[in-house]
DNA sequence: GTAAACCTTAGAGTATACTATCAGTCAAGA
DNA sequence: TCTTGACTGATAGTATACTCTAAGGTTTAC
């Protein structure tokens, strides 16, 4: 059983502009042809579309893919090289997760300033509300705010003056 | 105290270009001058950026982030107006977390197929390898892609056949 | 026989976010 | 005074990943 670009298109959720491209790119030079030249796609390329497109949701670039594949096709020589790869991925998309869940802190205090703010009619009620009046999660991103953003140096100096 | 455009990049870790385009896309208008023209930025305005890379790195584009500022600068009225664009942000944010834990996992998966395939000496090893002999995780993982990427619909026609 | 519905490639166009270059302004130090 | 260094805006260039268009080929239904 064959399939077209469409039907891999519609099952792996990509545009068949973006599988034909990736194809340009030469990613796929796995997938056979029809007598017409036309891509016919095996039931097994699936798996292999469906991590190439892992790849690319982890962050890595087309070019980075293709030197993998290219080292995939050069066989049990090259395992090695692939498993680092696959490992700095895996550092790379940890750093990532990280990077968003620190966003996602912000997200949710100005999600608390904005409520709180909605009630009150007017953003000025956080003008001076002391930190007791915080939800515990909030305070502490507010804290990790303020020592990212505050000058370590200006402070250090302003505390040695007696 | 004021600072220039190189002091806050190096503190916010962004570039003085970024810093000037951000300016120039009417990110800053918040930002004083001296007689100059050159920017002097105020120990508040920190924050203020901060929050602004923390939107970008949650993925909003620079129109975005302009757009919320513009509702910003307007005031109380607009406080649910800017709920909702953080609130909507934290939708998109939490899927796409969801989306690197996938291809994390897919990573994993690879990790422990090169892993075995290297002490083996061949990716042959996995031809004909039971599932009894994967660990419990990569076999959940596996048995993810498999469900991603078998066409559920052949697979009732063909057990549908007597 | 011809139109519809597929597929093909080459190549152009788009969006985003920088990133670099350039010419010019200004202040401070030797 | 002159050089150094940091700033300015305008504008051009780059990288990435699509995304679309155009021109053409097959197969199938009527």
């Amino acid at each position: 059983m064959y399939y077209t670009v469409c039907e891999v298109a519609r099952r792996l959720n990509l545009s068949p502009h973006t599988i034909r491209f990736y194809g340009k790119e030469g990613l796929l030079d796995f997938v056979d042809r029809d007598q017409n030249g036309n891509r016919i796609f095996k039931e097994s390329d699936f798996e292999k579309l469906f991590i190439i497109a892992s790849l690319k949701r982890s962050g890595m670039t087309i070019k980075q893919i293709k030197e993998f594949t290219v080292l995939c096709d050069k066989g049990d020589s090259t395992i090695l090289q692939r498993l680092n790869i696959i490992k700095k991925q895996r550092e790379i998309v940890d750093e990532e997760i990280t990077k968003l869940q620190d966003a996602l802190d912000v997200l949710k205090y100005k999600t608390w300033l904005y409520e709180v703010a909605l009630e009150a009619g007017t953003t000025a009620v956080h003008e001076h509300m002391p930190p007791e009046e915080m939800p515990p999660n909030i305070r502490k991103i507010k804290e990790r705010i303020r020592l990212l953003t505050d000058d370590m140096e200006a402070r250090y100096k302003k505390a040695a003056i007696p």
